[in-house]
DNA sequence: GTGGCCCTGTGA
DNA sequence: TCACAGGGCCAC
C-alpha cells in the first residue's frame, strides 16, 4: 500500500510525537507481523527511548537511544502505524501490536498501534549488523529525491528490462510503487513497456525530473488514500484526487481524450495513454 | 521475464 | 462467486 510519499508522511507525523518517548509495554495480540518472534521483539524494545523516526524507501525506521537499535517497519499493502486519539482500533481484530509509550513531559501514556488487515507487513527490532544484513534493506537502490539527474540516467541507461518494471524494482531505485510508477510515466510521456535501453538521455532526464515532481507533490498532499492508507494521526491523504492514470483504465486521457489502456507489467495492473505515451 | 503465494475485504 | 487491491519473495 504505502509508497514513498505515504511512508514519508507517516514518518513526519510520528517524528515530533515519538521523539523522546519511552516504550513502557509491548502488547502482541497476534504474532503475524513479528518474524523475530514475540519475546526477542519485546525484550529488545522494552524500556528503550525513541530518538528519531526516519524513512528509507518504503521502510519506516524508529531509532532508539543508547545501544543502537532500529525498529524497522514495512507496511506492505495495508499496514498502518499510528497514534490513536480516542482508542480507535486499539482492540480491533486486525491490530497485531500495541506499544505503550511514555513522555517525561506528559503524564498520560500514549498508545502506538500497528494495524494490518492483510498481515503482509513486518516489524523488526534490529541491531545495526542485523539491519545491514536484512536483504530487503541491504539491497535498496538510491533514494529518488536524493539522486541527481546524471546518476539517475546512468542507472537506467543500457539497462535490460522495461522501464516500469525497473522503477518498481526496489534494488534499482527505492520507494516507488504501482501508483507513482504509472503517474510518473504518464507525465513523462513514456510507455510503461518501453525498454529502458531505448530511452534517450534526454527522456531519462525528463523522467528523473518528473519523478521528483510527482513524489514531491504527493508528499505535499500527504500521500494518496485509496481505502486503507491513513497517516500517523489517522488522516487520509489527498493525492488520489490528482491521479491522471492510476485506476482510470478505459476512461479518457486528461490530455487528449483517448481511452486509457490497461495491461499487466511486472505482474501489476498498468494504465497508460496509447497516444500521449511513447516507447 | 511471468505466475503464484502470503491474507482479508470489497465491489462487480 | 470471482477478480482484484499502494508489496515482496520464490520457483519456473
Amino acid at each position: 500500500m504505502p509508497e514513498l510519499p505515504e511512508v514519508e508522511t507517516i514518518a513526519r507525523g510520528l517524528r515530533p510525537r515519538l521523539t523522546g518517548a519511552r516504550v513502557l509495554a509491548v502488547e502482541v495480540p497476534g504474532p503475524h507481523a513479528l518474524p523475530q518472534g514475540v519475546e526477542t521483539f519485546r525484550t529488545r524494545l522494552l524500556g528503550r527511548s525513541i530518538t528519531n523516526v526516519t524513512r528509507r524507501g518504503k521502510a519506516l525506521l524508529l531509532h532508539f537511544a543508547g545501544e543502537p537499535l532500529t525498529l524497522a517497519v514495512h507496511l506492505r499493502m495495508t499496514g498502518r502505524l499510528f497514534l490513536p486519539d480516542n482508542g480507535e482500533l486499539l482492540h480491533d481484530r486486525h491490530t497485531h501490536c500495541r506499544f505503550l509509550l511514555h513522555h517525561d513531559d506528559c503524564p498520560q501514556q500514549q498508545p502506538l498501534v500497528y494495524h494490518d488487515v492483510r498481515k503482509f507487513g513486518t516489524l523488526q527490532a534490529l541491531l545495526p549488523a542485523e539491519l545491514a544484513a536484512w536483504p530487503f534493506f541491504a539491497r535498496l537502490g538510491p533514494e529518488p529525491l536524493e539522486i541527481g539527474p546524471e546518476a539517475f540516467t546512468a542507472i537506467f541507461k543500457n539497462r535490460k528490462g522495461r522501464i516500469k518494471a525497473l522503477l518498481l524494482d526496489q534494488t534499482v531505485i527505492a520507494g516507488i510503487g504501482n501508483i507513482y510508477a504509472d503517474e510518473t510515466l504518464f507525465r513523462a510521456a513514456i510507455r510503461p513497456d518501453a525498454p529502458a535501453r531505448d530511452l534517450s538521455r534526454n527522456r531519462l532526464g525528463r523522467l528523473h525530473a518528473t519523478l521528483r515532481e510527482v513524489l514531491q507533490e504527493a508528499i505535499e498532499a500527504c500521500g494518496s488514500s485509496i481505502s486503507d492508507y491513513r497517516d500517523a494521526q489517522g488522516h487520509a491523504g489527498a493525492f488520489q484526487n490528482c491521479f491522471r492514470v492510476y485506476g482510470r483504465g478505459g476512461k479518457p486521457c486528461v490530455t487528449c481524450g483517448t481511452a486509457l489502456h490497461t495491461m499487466k507489467t511486472a505482474g501489476r495492473t498498468t494504465v497508460f495513454c496509447p497516444m500521449c505515451q511513447r516507447k
